[in-house]
RNA sequence: GCGCCCGUGGCUCAAUUGGAUAGAGCAACAGACUACGGAUCUGUAGGUUGUGGGUUCGAAUCCCGCCGGGCGCACCA
C-alpha cells in the first residue's frame, strides 16, 4: 500500500480496508468464494447523485466468478462495516457500482490542511524519495532554441515539478551535445562568417548553418579578438572556434530557458564524458559480454538480442574508426546510472522514436533493466495566426525563435498553451489567440480567478474585515451551498491529481483540473456573496476563497505559469 | 513495404487509464448584478467517437482488418 499523505488518501484507505473487510467475511461465510482477492480502485464519480467516492470493485469480483454484479455488490454491502466512519449512505447503482456518500467532517478536515500547509499543500510522499533525473530540450548548441524545444520546456519543467511534489527528488538536465560532428560543422560555419565579416575570401560549407545569428556571432568575434584567428594553425583555430561558439550558443540557450523561468540542474558536457574515455568503456563492456561481433570492417553490437529490430553500428569501418551516436549516448545514461538516480525519462522529440528502442536495448546490454529508463516523444508543434499556418522551415526566412515566440506571447500564455494539450499529440499554436487578452484565451481564466480572488481581500480589508481567518475560527458547516461543497470536493483532490498526472506522466491534465478549479471558483462566486454583514458567512467564505488562491496559486506554480494579484 | 503517434459536435481539445447519460473552451443563439473585477455566470443548440468486425456485464479506450493525416525507418546527430 502507497504511502497517503492526503486527507482524500486517508479517506480512500480508510474505505478500501473496509471493503476488503467486506470481502474477507463473505468468503468466511461462505457468500463469495476463497479465491476472489480484488484489487480495489476508488474514484471520485463525474456526477454529486454517484456520491463523494466510487468503486467498481463488485462488478470485476462479477466477471471474475460468473456472477452479476448487483448481486456481488450486495454481497459486499452486506458485510461491511461503516461504523465509526465518515460513510453515511451506500447505493449501489447501475450495474453494480457501489456509491459512497461521506458526511462533510473529511471535507473540513481536507480544507484545514490547505490552510495549514499553504505554499507546499499538494506534496505527498508517494514516491518517497524516489532519485529520477529528467532530461529534457538538450537541443544542439548550433543555433537558437525553436519552438518545439519551448514545447519540450514546458513539460519537462512541469513534469519535474509535480514529481517532486509526489516525493521525488528530481534533477533537471541538459545534454550539450558539444562533441559531435554538427558543433565542427558550427565551427567551419562561423570561421566563414568570420572571413567574411573581415572582408576576406570565405567558403562556407555544404550542410552549414545558415541562420542570420552567425553573422551577429560573427561580429561579435571580430570585436573580441580581431583579426588574430588568422594566424592560428587550422586546427588551433578549429578548435578554438568551436569552444568559442558553443560557450556562446548555451550561454544564449541558457538565457533564453532562463526567460522561460526555467533553471536546470545540470548541464551536462557530451564532451567532458568523450575525454574521460567513457565511449570506448562502452564499447569494451559490451564486447566482453559477447554482444558485438565485426563485420563489413565495422563493428556492431548484437541489439536484436534486447528487442531491437536489427543489430547497430558502434564503431564504423572508415578510417577513424570513429563512433556511431549510440556509442556517446549510451556512455551518457550509463553515466546517469553510476550517479545513483533510480530512473531515467528523457523527453524526445518526435524525429527520435525510432531511436527509444536502440537506446534501451543498449542500456540492457550494459548490464541495467529495462524500466530504468522511461522516453516520452514530445509531437511537433505547427505554428498559426488564426487560420493561417506559420512556415518553420529553417531555410524559409519566416522561422521563428523560441525568443521570438516568448516576446510576442509571453511566458505564461506559451507555457500554458503548450501543457494544455497532450504531450504526444500534434499541436497547433494559435499565436494571434495566445497574445490576446480576453476571455477567449483560456491562460487569463485560471489567472483571473486567482487575481479576483486578491481583488476581494483587498477588498476585504479596505471595508475592515479582520482578514482570513483559520480553520479553528470559522464555522464550517455554514459552506454548504452545492457551488462550495463541489469547489472544496475539487480543492481536496489537488494531492492525489498531482501525484496522479505526475506518475501518468500527462500534465495537459494539471490544465484541465485548474480550469476546473477556476471554474468551480467562479461559479461559488457568482451564487456565494463573499463579503457581508453576516461575520460568520463572510469569515468562511473568505476562508473558502483563501484556500482556493493556495490551490490556483500552488497549481499555477506547477505549471510555470505566474499567480498575478492585479491582472 | 515496416514501425511509432494521431483521427471524438463547425474549430481546438477532454474523458479519472475498461465504467454510469462521451464532457469543456471557442464560434452561434437566449438570458443574468444600481454591492466583492462582466477577463464572469446560467441556459439552448450541436455526436452512429474515421470505418468494418471481435473480446465482455460494459469499449472513444483493448485485439484484427481497412481509410485518412503526421513522423521515422543511416556505418547522421
Amino acid at each position: 500500500m502507497d504511502v497517503a499523505f492526503s486527507v482524500v488518501g486517508e479517506v480512500k484507505n480508510d474505505i478500501i480496508a473496509r471493503l476488503l473487510q467486506a470481502v474477507e467475511k463473505a468468503k468466511e461465510k461462505g457468500d463469495l468464494p476463497a479465491y476472489v482477492d480484488p484489487d480495489i480502485r476508488l474514484d471520485i464519480p463525474p456526477r454529486p447523485e454517484q456520491g463523494d467516492f466510487a468503486t467498481g470493485v463488485a462488478m470485476s469480483i462479477a466477471s471474475e466468478i460468473k456472477s452479476d454484479g448487483r448481486s456481488v455488490a450486495g454481497i459486499i454491502v452486506k458485510h461491511l462495516r461503516i461504523d465509526d466512519s465518515h460513510i453515511v449512505r451506500i447505493d449501489i447503482a447501475g450495474p453494480g457500482f457501489l456509491n459512497f456518500f461521506l458526511d462533510t467532517s473529511w471535507l473540513e478536515k481536507a480544507m484545514a490542511r490547505i490552510w495549514t500547509d499553504g505554499p507546499v499543500y499538494g506534496r505527498t510522499s508517494h514516491y518517497n524519495g524516489k532519485r529520477v533525473l529528467l532530461e529534457f530540450v538538450s537541443a544542439n548548441p548550433t543555433g537558437p532554441l525553436n519552438v518545439v524545444n519551448a514545447r519540450a520546456a514546458a513539460v519537462g519543467d512541469c513534469l519535474a515539478s509535480m514529481l517532486e511534489m509526489a516525493g521525488c527528488q528530481v534533477s533537471r538536465e541538459f545534454y550539450v551535445n558539444d562533441a559531435g560532428r554538427q558543433v565542427s560543422v558550427l565551427a567551419d560555419s562561423l570561421e566563414a562568417r568570420y572571413r567574411e565579416t573581415l572582408g576576406q575570401e570565405f567558403h562556407f560549407p555544404e550542410n552549414g548553418y545558415r541562420g542570420e545569428y552567425l553573422k551577429d556571432l560573427a561580429r561579435s568575434l571580430v570585436e573580441d579578438k580581431g583579426r588574430s584567428l588568422l594566424d592560428m594553425g587550422a586546427e588551433e583555430r578549429h578548435a578554438f572556434l568551436r569552444d568559442w561558439a558553443v560557450s556562446k550558443m548555451v550561454a544564449w540557450q541558457k538565457r533564453t530557458l532562463s526567460d522561460y523561468g526555467l533553471e536546470y540542474d545540470i548541464w551536462f558536457s557530451e564532451k567532458s564524458l568523450r575525454e574521460a574515455g567513457a565511449h570506448t568503456q562502452v564499447i569494451e563492456i559490451l564486447r566482453e559480454k559477447g554482444l558485438t561481433y565485426e563485420r563489413d570492417g565495422a563493428v556492431w553490437f548484437k541489439s536484436t538480442e534486447f528487442g531491437d529490430d536489427k543489430d547497430r553500428v558502434l564503431v564504423k569501418s572508415d578510417p577513424g574508426s570513429s563512433t556511431t551516436y549510440i556509442v556517446p549516448d549510451l556512455a551518457y545514461h550509463k553515466h546517469k546510472m553510476e550517479r545513483g538516480f533510480d530512473l531515467m525519462i528523457d523527453i524526445l522529440g518526435p524525429d527520435h522514436h525510432g531511436y527509444v528502442d536502440r537506446l534501451a536495448a543498449g542500456l540492457q546490454g550494459l548490464g541495467f533493466p529495462r524500466d530504468c529508463l522511461e522516453v516520452l516523444i514530445v509531437q511537433t508543434v505547427r505554428l498559426c495566426r488564426g487560420k493561417e499556418l506559420v512556415k518553420m522551415s529553417k531555410r524559409g526566412g519566416e522561422f521563428i525563435s523560441m525568443d521570438e515566440l516568448l516576446e510576442e506571447v509571453g511566458k505564461d500564455a506559451a507555457r500554458f498553451f503548450f501543457l494544455m494539450r497532450s504531450p504526444e499529440s500534434h499541436l497547433d499554436f494559435d499565436m494571434d489567440l495566445a497574445r490576446l487578452q480576453s476571455s477567449e484565451n483560456p491562460v487569463f481564466y485560471v489567472q483571473y480567478a486567482h487575481a479576483r480572488i486578491a481583488s476581494i481581500f483587498r477588498q476585504a480589508r479596505e471595508e475592515g474585515y479582520a482578514g482570513p481567518v483559520g480553520p479553528n475560527e470559522i464555522k464550517f458547516s455554514l459552506l454548504k451551498d452545492q457551488s462550495e461543497l463541489a469547489l472544496m470536493k475539487l480543492l481536496a483532490s489537488f494531492p492525489d491529481q498531482v501525484y496522479e498526472i505526475a506518475a501518468a506522466r500527462e500534465p495537459n491534465r494539471l490544465i484541465k483540473y485548474m480550469m476546473d478549479v477556476a471554474s468551480a471558483f467562479h461559479a461559488f462566486y457568482t451564487r456565494c456573496r463573499v463579503l457581508s454583514d453576516d461575520n460568520k458567512l463572510c469569515g468562511a467564505r473568505l476562508y473558502l476563497s483563501r484556500l482556493t488562491q493556495i490551490v490556483l496559486a500552488n497549481g499555477l506554480k506547477l505549471a510555470g505559469v505566474s499567480a498575478p494579484e492585479i491582472m
